[in-house]
DNA sequence: GTATCCTACAACCATATGGTTGTAGATCTC
DNA sequence: GAGATCTACAACCATATGGTTGTAGGATAC
């Protein structure tokens, strides 16, 4: 329901528009040069009018721009915002780090990888 | 459509499940500690079995798993899933990198179709 | 000018999505 | 045992999604 108004929103229009293998390959396409429309539109198995929806999702997620020239718009991927989601994921992990250091915290027990490693107990498996 | 079966189809799982602002919260919640569903549940404003769906999507991206303790089963995320999803983004990064190089190429040697070519031109990072 | 190409947009359809309620099975508590 | 709690799952509904076709407007080519 909506709910693309803040700051949220953005990852959900942006992840949203990644998760269809379609319109991640047109991002890589218009990330390596620029293409038309109806130039991308060639490469997929589906109408122009199916693709121009592709890239207006692209384009509200602000993943790529479109910009005249001529009688055709040319589309170019936004690398600035697939950084973005990048760092929302590093972020993610960061969550991770920080549940490993409280665990660590409590049992000062390093199961897992990190090797603060102290003494040299365990080891386990 | 569907078209989840190969290895592309584990991303769409996995974006679309991260689409959504309650599920991004679940997976960064169940990342820091296990939950239980119905202890999930409480935190948002909607009912029992929509969080489960939610959790479910989540399982079936294969970014937490549930395992039965007692009557409840607990959620845990599974930080694996979210670093793959990371290394999608570095690879889309590259991708843009290509192309700058592929730009400084055209600059540096202006000839005139690809290098196909031998010489020395490659280093390419 | 006319014809052609590229794009935008609307209308439509089938299906997926996100939410609800209700029912039923396990498991814990008493 | 009875009751409460946690979960799973089905049925249902409103809306969003991804696709189609068709129409119309600009820009280029002839």
């Amino acid at each position: 329901m909506a709910a693309a108004d803040n700051e949220h929103g953005q990852f959900d229009l942006v992840l949203h528009a990644l998760a269809d293998p379609t319109r991640r390959d047109i991002v890589r396409l218009v990330l390596r040069e620029e293409h038309s429309v109806s130039n991308l539109a060639r490469c997929y198995p589906m109408s122009f009018a199916a693709v121009q929806k592709h890239v207006a999702i692209l384009e509200r997620a602000a993943l790529v721009t479109k910009h005249k020239h001529g009688r055709e718009r040319l589309v170019r991927g936004r690398i600035e915002a697939v950084r973005e989601v990048a760092r929302m994921f590093d972020q993610l992990e960061a969550t991770w780090r920080d549940r490993l250091d409280r665990f660590g915290d409590v049992l000062a027990a390093p199961d897992t990888n990190i090797q603060k490693s102290t003494t040299k107990q365990g080891a386990k498996r």
